[in-house]
RNA sequence: AAAAUAAAUCAUCUUAUCGCCUUUGAGCAAUCAAGGGAGGAAAGUCUGGACAACGUAGAGCAGCGUGCUUCCUAACGGGAAGGUAUUAAUUUGGAGACGAAUUGAUAACAGCAAGUGCAACAGAAAAUUACCGCCAAAUCUCGGUUUGGUAAGGGUGAAAAGGUAGAGUAAGAGACUACCGCUUGUUUGGUGACAAACAGGGCGUAUGUAAACCUCACGUGUUGAAAGACCAAAUAGGCUGACAGUUGUAGGGCUGCUCGCCUGAUGUCAGUGGGUAGGUCGAUAGAGCGUAUCGGUGACGGUGCGUCGAGAUAAAUGAUAAGACUUUUUAGUGAAAUACCUAAAAAUGACAGAAUCCGGCUUAUAGAUUUAUUUUCUAA
RNA sequence: GGUCCGUUCGUCUAGGGGUUAGGACACGUCCCUUUCACGGAUGAAACACGGGUUCGAUUCCCGUACGGACUA
């Protein structure tokens, strides 16, 4: 496993990004709230026509619908986003310092979250940065290593 | 030598491991190798352009912007040099009003001597002034009243109707004289702002305010890279062209208005063709940077030589570890100390992150270095 | 990225050079009532910050800070 971080593991589709943040996903989507951070996440794309497929998937979770989808999860590790809002850091070489350590601390530790099974690796992935003030390297690495552990 | 102020320059470095963006090369591909990767303000968006579309962008008015002069520049509301005014310090002329010189600072510094408006309170009066005064005449109850003259003095105010001295007068007054200020004309000097000299004006044509309306001069078509061009996929309204038809009428478009110009109701054929934020270009070799030399008081310009120095797009340029350096605090050394040295601890190590690109302006900025000015101390 | 607007008592607002910056709600004290509410009287409380123009600035001009709207 090597540490790397491309540019195909970064979420850029505004489509997917409205799914979860819009009213709707911020009901339905599971989340992990965990200091500094508030992390949503999704399976899969919610399509007019997967919708009801997908929301069985995550509330129950039946054995013949994860195996179908287990093979394009396990050869792509998932595409994440993470969000630093301008309200908290006015300047944005806070917003930026922030940002590169987050990130720094999720391509270090991705291994964690890839040696999970299959199923619950999820496809997208929000991190939004909830604190008032800018946290050292340490602790966003331990904070970020707990929340791999919480997801489902 | 120290401190303060102003200006200019720099604005942490090295190594290792793991990464990100990009260029070139290799490879069927995964990927590998080599090179490059934030700023002086990248910021604020206050301005001037380049560039693009709107029909190849027409006229007048309105609106908006600028406002001493000349120059620099692609252009500017930026800069340079100069002029004038105000002001501070020093020196100096004069009886005085008021000037002169040097050095520094400041100026949205065109026009209230075109028009209109405004000037609270106080004051008689805030722009065709007369309250207290001063003077003369009349009158009577003999210190008041009335009429007239006057604007020197008083008081109010931010601002009071040219100032000083004289002569003059009933008292006074540019009514008169000298000087000063203001102002008009001519001449001379200067590219010009303007300056100097001479001759007038007689200052009730002339209080202040244009960051009041306004006048004058100059500039300005509108919208901004989410502009716009191309490629792929994909449908209707639409759009374009040709032909026929039609009072070039209603209506529509071009800039807010007017003029002016263009288009203009239907049918057939052919072509083109949204939204859907997919990709490529625009978009990084430029009014570029460095250096030498020449011209210019200077901003700046010419010439020669060298050089390529980010190009992302939910947005790269980083993280960790060790060491050096810096700053702060504490302790020690030392006769003492704010200096130097040693040790330890702390500090995301000043302000701050490209978003089409350049020229400026404004604002933020720890520390270091250099230059200039002022003050203080020490030595000769 | 671009364009534009605003900031006045605790809150919502008026005032667009001149004497004490006005009003409503809320708040304090007193009166009314057995008490509370309603009502009456009275009081405290504000021009975002820094410069400039002016005799004088909340108002005009410039800059800074903060907030908001529009633009796909």
């Amino acid at each position: 496993m090597k540490f790397t971080f491309k540019k195909s593991e970064r979420l850029n589709s505004k489509k997917v990004i409205e799914q979860l943040f819009d009213k709707k996903g911020r009901e339905t989507n599971p989340s992990v709230f965990l200091y500094p951070f508030r992390v949503t996440y999704i399976h899969e794309i919610l399509s007019d026509k997967s919708q009801v497929i997908s929301e069985d998937l995550n509330v129950t979770e039946s054995g013949e619908l994860t195996t179908l989808e287990n093979l394009p999860l396990t050869t792509t590790p998932p595409q994440i986003l993470i969000s630093v809002s301008k309200r908290s850091f006015k300047h944005a070489v806070d917003r930026n310092l922030v940002k590169r350590r987050t990130r720094e601390a999720y391509r270090l530790n991705k291994h964690l979250l890839m040696q999970k099974p299959s199923n619950q690796i999820p496809a997208y992935i929000a991190f939004v940065y909830i604190a008032k003030t800018i946290e050292d390297y340490a602790k966003i690495e331990k904070s970020m290593k707990a929340i791999f552990k919480k997801m489902v």
